[in-house]
DNA sequence: CTCGATAGTTCAGTTCCTTAAGCTTTACTC
DNA sequence: GAGTAAAGCTTAAGGAACTGAACTATCGAG
């Protein structure tokens, strides 16, 4: 792999490798754990899509909304929400103070299914990161450290 | 959250809660990922899985590998190729020595585009994962050994 | 040679997703 | 208050992704 072990860190890396690696990897972890949630998702009988807003719904939240979570355009989300509706897991309420916004909201069979699915990718995480507890919680609070962007990193201790 | 925090592992969290935060981690990881591929795939005129294809696509290979690679049917497969096909970036060779198959290899297009998308997701993945070095590495050996599998997990020291 | 498995394709049908209108309701401005 | 811009959602048209079933062609084993 690494051809031109150059540096002498021990771990053969000046930073582009390791980003480079680091793709590789993302973009294989992503991929099949995208694939094992559609399958479960079409174990409960859900598109991928709409498994995703359904997973995503804890309370009742606006289209418009939808779309952010998604990252995509809000059109879009009436297709999915539709499907949704279609299937008894949600339904569309007209917002308290203003008549513009609907929001969509879990059904009783919503929570249902909502909690069902819940349980299937908590699992599924549980078998997908196999490693050592206390490796586990460093995975956790890397990636959320990733989520929160470079913010407090680069200090080690706040100047209180 | 912890509603029963039983252990006093000083982290408050006993396995299924991290499991848990992990699984909501990774969603907001995936998704946000996914959308910042498909918008650098879209700056390159390339449909998502098209884009994914080519970025796998390193030497000739036949089509059902690239099933297995997207985790999907064979004939969806079939319409992915033919789009990049249509756009001169691959074309279909029959495979030596076995005249089902067939390989998908790069054209000269196609290896230029491929060299493009390679740099958008490595700065991508740059920029995404903004932590400082030692991070990184350590994130890259954790998503690294989530991939083999729980294999040499256990044991701490190799013994090379 | 016949059978059964394997590699690809085609077809029909669903889902996802985007752009471009359009409609209704709000908010801003004069 | 009237006029206008903006926001929230929907519709319509079209491309792309995905599945399942049926089909062709090839390979391998008996």
């Amino acid at each position: 792999m690494s051809a031109h072990a150059d540096t002498e860190t021990g771990a053969g890396a000046d930073a582009d490798e390791v980003v480079a690696e680091l793709s590789g990897l993302v973009f294989e972890v992503t991929g099949r754990l995208r694939a094992q949630f559609n399958a479960a998702a079409a174990e409960l009988g859900l598109p991928p899509a709409q498994a995703l807003v359904l997973a995503k719904l804890s309370g009742p939240a606006p289209m418009r909304q939808l779309a952010d979570w998604l990252s995509c355009e809000p059109s879009n989300v009436t297709g999915i929400v539709d499907g949704l509706e279609r299937r008894g897991l949600v339904t569309r309420q007209p917002a308290p103070g203003d008549r513009r916004v609907k929001h969509v909201v879990l059904t009783d069979a919503g929570e249902h299914k909502r909690r069902e699915l819940d349980c299937c990718t908590h699992s599924l995480a549980r078998t997908f990161f196999e490693l050592p507890d206390p490796d586990r919680q460093q995975l956790r609070d890397l990636l959320a450290r990733v989520l929160t962007g470079p913010q407090a990193s680069t200090e080690k201790a706040e100047p209180s």
